[in-house]
DNA sequence: CGTAGCCTTGAAGGTGATCAATGTTTGTGG
DNA sequence: CCACAAACATTGATCACCTTCAAGGCTACG
């Protein structure tokens, strides 16, 4: 994990604006936000923060894909949440006292991180009523995901494993849905709760039938009415 | 499901104050966030609001206890949180254009709720940065015990009730924690993503062991330092 | 007094976990 | 550039845990 120079972070300030969360904001102003960030250049499985670690800074998702974890009882890691571009990290627990990371954030596949600091959240970020509301809308859609996997528990695992590729695949060309996040096997299984056998199992008679089909860790959904008839 | 008069509206911005998030604020202050709000009486398994429906108002909880909850592909209605006084509910997708409620919300045993139109969300309490702030604070516990429940996914049965059953007490004595909400096994069931059965073959258990005793639906953990072995 | 909601128990069955072994791909250092 | 390690994917056999299905009892309440 390398950080980047100054020049790099004035143009990572016009990727901020692309995102929805930023596209009211200025330049001067998002200066003023992102004063003393960084951007962080991570390989894959580089580690950014690890859960219980002090947390001093927050930050945004610019490129790539991060997976949130925590570890469990038995040692392995449950994975609790995958972070595309634009998606704001350690926002919420910046206005605590002492806040440590409820979660380890690690890189899948290259990728690029905005680390702003602590301070700033305070002084700039938690004041400004538009900004706190643009990440609510964040936190709403995440916490909308949770609520909609709480209630696929009692569905058996082909079902939530569907439901998951096709809430990650992105939705711009709806014939053939494109998960862009390398992701593993074991992830998918560690997301959702189950092992890895069960998930190769399920997803290996997908790709048999055509409805999937995996390249280099990137997930292509070929038939995704397929995949939904599991859900329901 | 009634409402209430003035007088007792204003008797209830007394009852806020006590709660962490309006510590700091005025009666006056209370009186303009509250604007037009009525007070709920809500009996056992009354129904304020349903998934899906248009969301034009938020609140607050009184007494009592409600749960959220969400109907799942099957028809039965997943249980995805459970609100004990204090909590606001529904908040969070106040800021959008159109917002429908993302669950269901249900009083379990008699109950009182605050029930506050959604204009003055936009107009009092989304420009209030403390409140936020507090309400973020509400929610970031409220994920935190999500992330915790996903880290458990693949521990067993026994071990996922007895996290729910001592995250749910009260802790003000340790020696015997006591469940202040009126809780069914099938509702515990359909927290989890387990079939009443299950639960109640688990609790009889602990309940002939004495860990746990219920009288009308009010759970006591007698043995807290049984249950926590589970967990482990 | 009957219905509705909740709790209980038993038997049978299935889904997904566990364990074990092997193949494949990726990455790294000599 | 090759050798070797590490990460990832796969397959099969066995088994446990939880579900499903069915039946019955208890209590509250209109």
């Amino acid at each position: 994990m390398k950080s980047c120079s100054k020049p790099a972070l004035s143009a990572a300030l016009n990727e901020l604006k692309a995102f929805p969360i930023f596209q009211n904001y200025s330049i001067e102003r998002l200066c003023d936000l992102c004063t003393g960030a960084e951007i962080l250049i991570c390989k894959h499985r580089e580690v950014v923060f690890k859960f219980a670690d002090d947390a001093n800074r927050f930050g945004v998702v610019l490129s790539g894909a991060f997976k949130l974890s925590r570890p469990t009882v038995v040692g392995e890691d449950a994975v609790i949440h995958f972070s595309s571009p634009g998606d704001v990290v350690g926002a919420l627990i910046m206005a605590q006292p002492n806040p440590k990371y409820p979660v380890t954030l690690t890189a899948m596949g290259p990728s690029r991180y905005l680390s702003i600091p602590k301070n700033n959240f305070v002084q700039h970020w938690s004041n400004d009523s538009e900004l706190i509301m643009n990440i609510q809308a964040l936190l709403s859609t995440r916490m909308n995901n949770f609520h909609a996997q709480k209630a696929m528990l009692k569905s058996p695992a082909a079902a939530r494993i569907a439901e998951l590729l096709i809430k990650l695949a992105d939705q711009s060309n709806p014939d053939e849905l494109l998960i862009k996040i390398p992701l593993t096997r074991k992830e998918i299984a560690d997301n959702l709760g189950l092992t890895v056998e069960s998930v190769i199992r399920i997803m290996s008679d997908w790709s048999k039938q055509e409805y999937i089909k995996t390249s280099d860790q990137i997930i292509t959904i070929l038939k995704p009415e397929k995949l939904l008839s599991f859900i329901s």
